[in-house]
DNA sequence: GTCTATAGATAGATAGAC
DNA sequence: GTCTATCTATCTATAGAC
């Protein structure tokens, strides 16, 4: 789905090199954080210079701003797909599910929002993404949380977070992680969320 | 402990300038992170100029040394006690509650520590420091865990952590935070690890 | 303990040739 | 799409006066 053959050319392949980019960018956002990733190491990593870089994208904030927007249209489609479920718990369970799964399939990314205070920074000032993540609070713990509620959602999402971090995991298969944060969050989120099984 | 009043003097007390500097330099480490912060930042955050901090530390990296080390004596001191006690369970008890204690006492250097690539690597590269979270480990999952524990442990941890991050969770009481935080973690904790009731 | 001044490296970013 | 060359700002760190 994303190895079009009609693109390949003989040396490397041509015309995806937008994409090795921010292939590169988010690797060495994830293990150095964005403050701690230069333009430089980026154009390093894929054998460039720093103005082959610049010939793509104007700044450093569009690199990260495109290195996020993958993740952000999968979270998007996720909230709205389980708003539209009839049932409290179907919202949750659905809203708990896909987020696990988001979480796994991005974990670099989920790296970097979790450490990076600068990463961080650029989405929560986007007012887009800060209603997104709204929705999918109330999805979760319902539109009018206790402030139990509200500290068991936050530590669900650090222990969510930490999957794509922790050097620990390395070598852990996606099923047993997958299983072990999703009864993880369950338990949390499960004596303060008004949905019900 | 730590207000000798033989030290202080008159115009804002003297001689604690040094504390001063690591209160100010953790507070912005944990909402800038590390790379983020400059010692210029520090500087103009005390009101002083750059070669004042120099004055008392001869690198940025002996700030980040000193900054984390009242934690880590602390979680030093929570692991030994832990260790000393006689049953598995009591062990497991007693570090999983010093441990959401210390972070709670700590949030600005647990979030630094969480979210900031450059501490994490300053701590880890410490020999000491890697034996010490090996032992607190064991406490918690037991010396032969299996994958799903470690799995579970890097979550709770990740849970902990954003105790202190999480802007969220600010006008919410400590004792809130810290049943939750024990409830998430024993809950998480509890069907992996060795040690039962 | 604090200052001015500055060194040396590197950051993000731009101009223009190929 | 990639290069060389360069700009400006800022970074960590040092030297030496007060």
């Amino acid at each position: 789905m994303d190895e079009s053959p009609a693109t390949a050319k003989a040396p490397g392949r041509r015309g995806d090199s937008r994409q090795r980019l921010l292939d590169a960018a988010l690797n060495l956002f994830a293990r150095n954080g964005v403050n701690g990733t230069s333009l430089q190491m980026i154009a390093d990593e894929m054998g460039v210079t720093k103005a082959a870089v610049y010939h793509q994208f104007n700044s450093k904030d569009q690199i990260v701003g495109a290195v996020a927007a993958p993740a952000l249209t999968q979270l998007d489609a996720t909230v709205t797909a389980a708003e539209r479920l009839s049932t409290r718990w179907e919202q949750f369970d659905a809203m708990l599910t896909g987020l696990v799964r988001l979480v796994l399939e991005n974990s670099e990314f989920a790296a970097t929002l979790q450490r990076d205070p600068e990463m961080g920074r650029l989405i929560r000032a986007d007012e887009w993404f800060a209603s997104l993540t709204a929705r999918m609070d109330t999805l979760l713990i319902g539109a009018s949380p206790e402030p139990e509620a509200r500290v068991a959602l936050a530590i669900a999402g650090g222990g969510l977070m930490v999957a794509g971090i922790d050097p620990a995991l390395t070598g852990i298969d996606h099923q047993t992680i997958s299983t072990v944060l999703l009864e993880s969050a369950r338990s949390t989120l499960a004596p303060h969320t008004d949905a019900r099984a």
